[in-house]
DNA sequence: CACAATTAAGTTGCGCACAATCAAGTGCCA
DNA sequence: TGGCACTTGATTGTGCGCAACTTAATTGTG
């Protein structure tokens, strides 16, 4: 007893949509959390990055994050607007741009400690819930992007 | 043993992230087998909901894919403009636009067919932990909702 | 050293997501 | 029946994500 391939084509059974609904249902979480701390969503999570590292030239977060210039180069420059960033050109490399906090944007850290545990909280789930979920999720991120690249040869 | 809160900052611990990377490593996977079809994913969300229900006003529409007419209207243009789909305004109620596929759009199901096992065999997951994730991020996502209309008031 | 290939960022263009706002149609009810 | 609240869809504006392209700097190679 398989099911008919029609049903394939249903809504409700299609992983990727169940997966797109929940990230923004996220990001309706988030854009409540965050709006105090005047943040977008990408941009905290740029923020945490260089929370994290300090100061890094615009690839590395690139790669932190799976974003490219094309995302990066305007997020960044609303967040240099906003005073949280300052961007320079590397001495030793005229082509990489370094990235890192001003005092402000350290300052904002203190602010967005508790934001993942209002963020956990809204969620219902336990810790190893969550944990577990995530492993999964980056498993399957792994494997789309195997499949990608892998088509494109 | 508990966790620094500090640590809860890092973006590895996060699972809105792997969530986000998730949802755009898939969107990769379905540009490149969407591409055929002259469609993007969102795209052809629509055309899915109207395979199954053939013609339906856009505030339905909206509901079964969680998107408002500030998304919708634009890309139902899209897809008229691309000769699949056709709007027009109800009858007995003057406010209300229904859409329906056209022959063509209807036609395109059939190449659609395969979509799915292709997309399915690119996550390199067997179906019963699709079903199982599924589940989980529908859990999720009805937790996340309720936790954004909950802090409304 | 000259010059082609590569790399880092930025820019442009398109489509999606969503908040806020608007216009038009509907229905209720005092 | 006239007025008012509600509903539906469209529009506007902002920001993200990504492909394609451009520019400038660096590296590798003969």
């Amino acid at each position: 007893m398989t099911t008919p391939t029609a049903d394939w084509l249903r809504l409700d059974q299609q992983i990727c949509f169940s997966l797109n609904a929940a990230a923004r249902a996220f990001g309706g979480v988030y854009r409540v959390i965050l709006k105090d701390l005047g943040l977008t969503y990408p941009q905290y999570l740029v923020m945490l990055v260089l929370w994290e590292h300090g100061e890094l030239p615009v690839k590395r977060l690139g790669e932190h994050l799976r974003l490219d210039s094309g995302t990066l180069s305007p997020l960044l420059k609303r967040l240099e607007a906003a005073g949280l960033v300052r961007r320079e050109r590397s001495a030793s490399d005229e082509r990489s741009v370094r990235v890192r906090p001003t005092e402000e944007g350290r300052a904002l850290r203190e602010r967005a400690l508790e934001v993942p545990r209002r963020i956990a909280a809204a969620t219902g789930f336990d810790l190893d819930e969550i944990q577990d979920l995530r492993t999964r999720l980056d498993r399957l991120t792994d494997a789309l992007d195997t499949a990608t690249t892998a088509d494109r040869e």
